[in-house]
RNA sequence: GCGCUCGUAGCUCAGUUGGAUAGAGCGUUGGUUUCCGAAGCCAAAGGCCACAGGUUCGAUUCCUGUCGAGCGCGCCA
């Protein structure tokens, strides 16, 4: 087990010192590490262990009779007021109130540093999330993806990793033609001339439309009647004005090989334009929504390099392929796979499993340490395919991580909206924004574990939205402010690190103390766990702890002002750091 | 049918890699402001941790089975 190298939790670490050498004189070869826990009840101490219970056997004593001996050995320390043997042998320990009182010293002297960890060693890692196929606006679904891996990202770095933010876009493949063909009938469509059907299984959003009408100023689309005369002899699906359900698929096919004869180079400059487009509008969005990343990663440009061809290569060479019904497969079942898979299809083309493999592959020769993938909790059976074809090419898969992000459902007048990106039926992450406001939205997304279902009430999220926990956490920072705003005395700095803490006894206050000391270790776990959730739920207790303490206590004109308002501080600094990882602003006034 | 993720208060969810009396928000009920921001605070009620076994000092947590829910199982991406 590693410890994390942090002043934040050299408290503990000597703590554990302290037991350690007293364990030692009382069995040679301890059956179990000394855990250090935090008792939920104050009257259990500020640290519990369970070491005696867990020695008892291995000395085939009672436990509390184990306890007694470590008791006895247990060095004399400045940190620890008094111990106690408690329940079936638990050893619980009692900080002095200058111990526990450091801890505001400390955040004070390290600001936004308080809690930074040097759990990755500075290693880099790639975090790659959202990655939606850039075919039309992020819907709320990707907006959860987003949160959760911005904040996850944060997270890390704040644990001590180097950070890599990437976006993988999918700009190779049939989504994007059938965005570029739909643009295209869009446009030819602003003339009466064209009555071509606009296929059900194009895309109908309103973006397209939008996009059609620039297109149509800056491309030389073609004549809208010389076009609906070709169109309608390009497909042998369309019979009058409709096309038989089960023949939606074939139709487009044949629309996209239209488009791209009558159109020649025109058609590549369109499919640009569409794609440009929509990337910028995602990269906006997400920007509005304080998500940013490093690299938008390109499909296309693993075929450009020839980086597919040669991974497939590679496998072949390895003999991890064969031939099957005139297509190239993977034996991924040696692997742990439950079936093999089509790497190249037998037309020729190669599937998006196999830009996959050389996407990860080209991850895993950039040189990062640690890979993760944020993916939709529906993308979960594909995880096994990806595992094991890099494991055929000889990649350290341990190294990769796939925290999965479960859908979000919308529930709009107690219903269950459905969504089809397709249909344009879906509502829009920059919506949710504009609705319910960019803090909301990120405090909420990160509200619950990733893993599970999000029930999302529009309804609620709208008409209550007073009632949002991020105004609960926002207001203790901002409440903090107004009382810091009305503290006049400049003749003692309350950071100076000077302050005399002693005053500082009351009941809510040694709670926050221990909070306060906790927060390193929430950033630990969250890192360790890739559950930004538990920084969220963190804030809200700590913002409870806070409302308590301001009803309980006055801060001004008191003789224990100045110390409490060292206090004061210390809860803003660690209340605005975690916000600031979650993404969520933290206002002074509100 | 097989696989993955789950099942905790009326509702939505946490639960520190097995610890002491299982927690929070919303909702319900009752209090709280001549005073630093009441977007707050205090209190009460509310539980067979889905069910049945197993592992051990100890299980909401780990294992097995049953019941129930969601998702996945394409030469789509």
């Amino acid at each position: 087990m590693t410890v994390a190298s942090s002043p934040s939790l050299s408290l503990e670490d000597h703590l554990i010192e302290l037991l350690s050498q007293a364990v030692a004189h009382v069995a040679t070869e301890p059956n179990a590490p000394i855990v250090l826990e935090r008792p939920k009840q104050a009257s259990h101490g500020d640290y519990s262990t369970p070491i005696a219970l867990q020695l008892a056997k291995l000395l085939r004593l009672p436990p509390r009779e184990v306890a007694n001996l470590i008791l006895a050995r247990l060095p004399d320390s400045p940190l620890i007021e008094r111990s106690e043997i408690a329940g079936a042998g638990f050893i619980n320990l009692f900080l002095s109130p200058a111990a526990r009182q450091s801890v505001v010293t400390e955040i004070l002297a390290l600001g936004s540093d308080y809690a930074r960890l040097n759990l990755g060693h500075q290693q880099p890692v790639l975090v790659e999330f959202v990655s939606s196929n850039p075919t039309g606006p992020l819907h709320v679904g990707h907006g959860r993806g987003a949160a959760f891996g911005a904040s996850l990202a944060n997270l890390l770095d704040k644990a001590g990793y180097t950070v890599h933010r990437e976006y993988y876009v999918n700009d190779a493949g049939r989504q994007m033609d059938i965005l570029t063909v739909s643009t295209w009938l869009r446009a030819l469509a602003l003339s009466p001339a064209f009555t071509f059907p606009f296929p059900a299984n194009g895309y109908q959003g309103d973006y397209v439309q939008s996009m059609a009408g620039d297109a149509m100023n800056l491309l030389a689309l073609g004549e809208p009647d010389s076009m609906d005369a070709a169109l309608r002899s390009a497909s042998p699906h369309l019979m009058g004005q409709t096309v038989a359900a089960d023949a939606e698929e074939a139709h487009m096919d044949c629309l996209i090989a239209a488009a791209k004869s009558l159109l020649g180079t025109t058609y590549g400059e369109l499919h640009v334009f569409v794609l440009a487009q929509q990337i910028e509008d995602c990269r906006q969005d997400l920007a509005e929504f304080g998500v940013t990343f490093d690299t938008w990663f390109s499909e296309q440009s693993l075929f450009d390099s020839g980086a597919v061809a040669q991974v497939v290569n590679r496998l072949s060479a390895a003999g991890h392929l064969y031939l099957r019904d005139g297509a190239t497969w993977f034996r991924s079942t040696d692997f742990g796979d439950e079936k093999d898979r089509v790497v190249q299809r037998d037309n020729g083309l190669y599937t998006y499993f196999a830009s996959d493999i050389a996407y990860h592959a080209n991850k895993f020769e950039r040189g990062f340490s640690r890979l993760i993938d944020v993916w939709g909790a529906d993308h979960h059976g594909y995880i096994p395919r990806v595992v094991a074809a890099l494991q055929a090419l000889g990649y350290d898969t341990a190294r990769l991580t796939v925290p999965l992000v479960q859908f979000v459902s919308l529930f709009r007048q107690g219903e269950k909206a459905q969504m089809s990106t397709r249909k344009g039926q879906f509502v829009t992450l920059r919506s949710l924004r504009h609705e319910v406001g960019r803090d909301a939205a990120r405090l909420f997304y990160v509200l619950r574990k990733s893993d599970q279902h999000l029930d999302f009430d529009l309804d609620l999220a709208l008409a209550q939205s007073q009632d949002n926990p991020v105004y609960y956490i926002q207001y203790a920072h901002a409440r903090i402010a107004r009382v810091l705003e009305r503290w006049q005395d400049d003749s003692v700095a309350p950071d100076s690190g000077h302050v005399d803490l002693s005053p500082l006894i009351h009941p809510a206050e040694v709670a926050l103390f221990k909070s306060l000391r906790t927060y390193p270790t929430v950033i630990r776990q969250a890192a360790q766990e890739l559950a930004p959730h538990q920084v969220a739920f963190y804030l809200r207790d700590l913002a409870a702890e806070f409302h308590a303490y301001y009803n309980a206590v006055p801060f001004l004109d008191c003789h224990e002002s100045l110390a409490r308002i060292t206090l004061l501080k210390s809860i803003q600094t660690v209340l605005r750091d975690g916000l600031n990882l979650l993404g969520v602003s933290a206002p002074t006034s509100m």
